[in-house]
DNA sequence: TAGAATACGTCAGTCATATTGACATATTTT
DNA sequence: AAAATATGTCAATATGACTGACGTATTCTA
């Protein structure tokens, strides 16, 4: 059920002073590669954990908070959003609607669309399984210092895809208001 | 193959105005956890195509990573490092080794052990695998500016979980010289 | 207004990675 | 000699992704 079996043993390792990291170093960046590694994982933990008990997977945690933040978000946005293609989305997305999480309406000038929204019992799920996840971020933050919680978003938003970069930062920084649409059925 | 379709197209969304960040507010926070989505997303990206054109998945990737980093590994510690089963582990690393990137031989001491290691070809591949990811993290470093490393580093060690992060430091930080052994076969 | 394009859904098959459970084998420890 | 350990393996199952093909409703456009 866990991610994780192993909860209490060490897993120790010897590492041999030649892979010590200097400062800026190429070994340096390799630690933080595997330190991403390692804090991405705990950081989906907790959530996955619960939504396995209920049946459900990270899939679904996604598409629950996408839809979450950006109400009446359309299927076709939420594809370009997640990078998946409309036959993936569409298990776990009907699974969301036919239990009562999320609700699809239709579009007020454009019929065809169904636009996403969550349920009340969505928006309660999705606030049971994130709250872990703003602790942990909140607490790390903390922990780092003030100023750290810059300096992250800064190296955050710096290692995605220089391309996508400036639409990322518009999805989940700064408002960009704007419905736009664009081709489909992936090709 | 890859694990974008869309690479072009933008995905725009409206944000209302009660979703804009307050700082140190709970939506900065989300807005932080997403950034962490996306930027591990297209950290992920560039071997996941390598590796896809081999067969391999990112599975394998994980295991020459980490036997690549910590020769003569064991297979019990690798199991706890990546926190899967035995018979997960087992079918990956059959392939890798079977297709000459890994390298298995009897523990000097005790004989039922198999020490991980990666051939010449094993390194070549690891090193082509993370080239990429090794210039992006370097680059988001450079531009995220001085201090940024030392910041980015403190805030993922602290979002391990508590229990682990000193394991973990050890692992991916400061050398600690240690063959210790433990329990196995999760159950 | 007829046909093209769009938005969405769905059937069918495949693949990679993970799971649990049970068992086999070699080796070391007690 | 028996128990524990380290590893491997068979079988069955689940999730989440993929490609390809097709269907249907709706809107746009020539």
């Amino acid at each position: 059920m866990m991610d994780a079996p192993a909860t209490n043993q060490p897993h120790p390792l010897a590492q041999d002073e030649t892979t010590a990291a200097a400062p800026g170093g190429r070994e340096d960046i390799v630690s933080l590669m595997e330190l991403l590694f390692f804090a991405y994982r705990d950081f989906i933990s907790e959530p996955d954990a619960m939504l396995a008990e209920l049946g459900f997977g990270r899939a679904h945690h996604r598409i629950l908070h996408f839809v979450g933040r950006h109400p009446g978000l359309r299927v076709s946005q939420l594809l370009a959003i997640l990078r998946i293609t409309k036959q993936s989305l569409g298990r776990v997305l009907r699974e969301l609607v036919d239990r009562g999480y999320v609700q699809q309406t239709e579009g007020a000038t454009d019929r065809r669309q169904r636009l996403l929204h969550l349920t009340p019992a969505g928006r309660e799920l999705l606030e049971r399984l994130e709250a872990p996840q703003i602790q942990r971020v909140s607490a790390a933050l903390e922990q780092a210092g003030p100023g750290s919680r810059a300096a992250f978003r800064q190296v955050l938003l710096a290692l995605v895809d220089e391309n996508e970069r400036r639409r990322v930062a518009a999805l989940c920084g700064l408002s960009v208001d704007d419905h736009r649409q664009e081709g489909d059925d992936a090709k």
